[in-house]
DNA sequence: ACTCAGAATGAACGATCATTCATTCTCATA
DNA sequence: TATGAGAATGAATGATCGTTCATTCTGAGT
């Protein structure tokens, strides 16, 4: 039996964005595997292949990695909402809807990673405000644009009788209540039942769009 | 300045069971207050009026005291929908309705103090697979019974190509949704709004009914 | 009134973790 | 090639927390 093999060890300098980039990508990792109270310092460093002195060098403290990775994640996941919803690809309104539709419920373990992160911090934002504000920030920005894709959606629809604000409101809650689902009982119910379940409440609102 | 009072020292033994709830319900409080990652053994011994080493003394360790909260929350919620649902009160399928969607979204503190609960262990259940046995347990009853109403209310309203199991889930992603806006963005979304939307998804289903 | 099973207490212990900082190492620049 | 600014390291530190258990105390049974 050989001693076991050091395959790194070699010194590294980069520029301090890209570590930063380097040290959030493990801490998602790190709490999409583990949950983000069993997350250490020790845990996300080595995931990152670092010492373990790194991570308070370029970002202070514990926490302060931890809001950047949430702000991160939250930035992520609305901005990719907001870049299909201004529609600078797609023209017609039906085909927005359906991207948004894609993308929300998209496949790919980069969605899961990042799901389990976003409810982790959720779990804990009913008891710390910090993390509320930071997604609030990119939250009120997504709402807005959905708000304002369903308002043309119905002048372009006709539909009588329809409240853009709320149906808004329940699109989105019923996206993060499939999320949830997905995350936590993925027996229950597949990618492919929550996209069908998400399409029957567009469906319902806007039936002429998809 | 007098010497602080110390308002309580009587020692008082009390059957076990008593203590189990009385922790179980100082444990909520913590969690609900200070989150789930910050809760400490002082803490929740503290909260109770009680001494340090009490809470190992009925659950043995920290964890199972969390597994056995989260036990009991996630049992009084859905038994509470259950009860409904199997109406034994209310006789026609439209009230079981109302009174389910007055209860998921009624009003009180408790209610959201538990709703914190819920989604602190929502949080790390991706991680956790423990926390979600216990929850599937009484929330795979819970959405039986739901979709079983579901059945009722289509045969009963004659709905064509309607899919109770679908719009079960649907439903109760919806609510769980609604739930954490009201959690995270209490700013964003009102309770009586949340109903609203709720109901609305309801009527576009089963508009005789509700 | 007396007794004692076992409920309750909390000081102490050991483990874990975030943070620090003296030291080492890298590489752009000269 | 030589050099030093500062990036990277990881042993050490101090603080926090879960758990233990010797001791104290209670109250039902006699």
């Amino acid at each position: 039996m050989t001693t076991a093999t050091k395959p790194k060890k070699k010194r590294q300098i980069l520029p301090k964005e890209q570590r930063r980039q380097q040290l959030i990508e493990a801490t998602i990792r790190c709490i999409a595997r583990d949950g983000l109270a069993a997350v250490t310092m020790h845990m996300v460093t080595q995931e990152a292949g670092l010492s373990l002195g790194i991570a308070n060098l370029h970002f202070e403290t514990k926490d302060n990695l931890l809001k950047e990775t949430l702000r991160s994640v939250a930035e992520e996941y609305h901005g990719g909402q907001i870049a299909i919803m201004e529609g600078r690809r797609t023209a017609g309104l039906a085909d927005r809807l359906a991207s948004l539709l894609a993308f929300q419920l998209g496949r790919g373990v980069t969605q899961r990673q990042k799901m389990a992160v976003w409810f982790a911090y959720y779990g804990e934002a009913g008891a710390r405000p910090v993390y509320q504000k930071i997604v609030s920030a990119s939250d009120r920005m997504a709402a807005m644009k959905l708000e304002s894709l369903f308002t043309d959606i119905i002048e372009e629809g006709q539909y009588k009788d329809a409240n853009a604000a709320e149906i808004a409101m329940g699109y989105s809650a019923l996206i993060d209540g499939l999320h949830l689902a997905l995350l936590v009982t993925p027996r229950e119910i597949s990618k492919r039942e929550a996209r069908v379940i998400a399409r029957n409440f567009l469906h319902r609102a806007f039936p002429q769009h998809i």
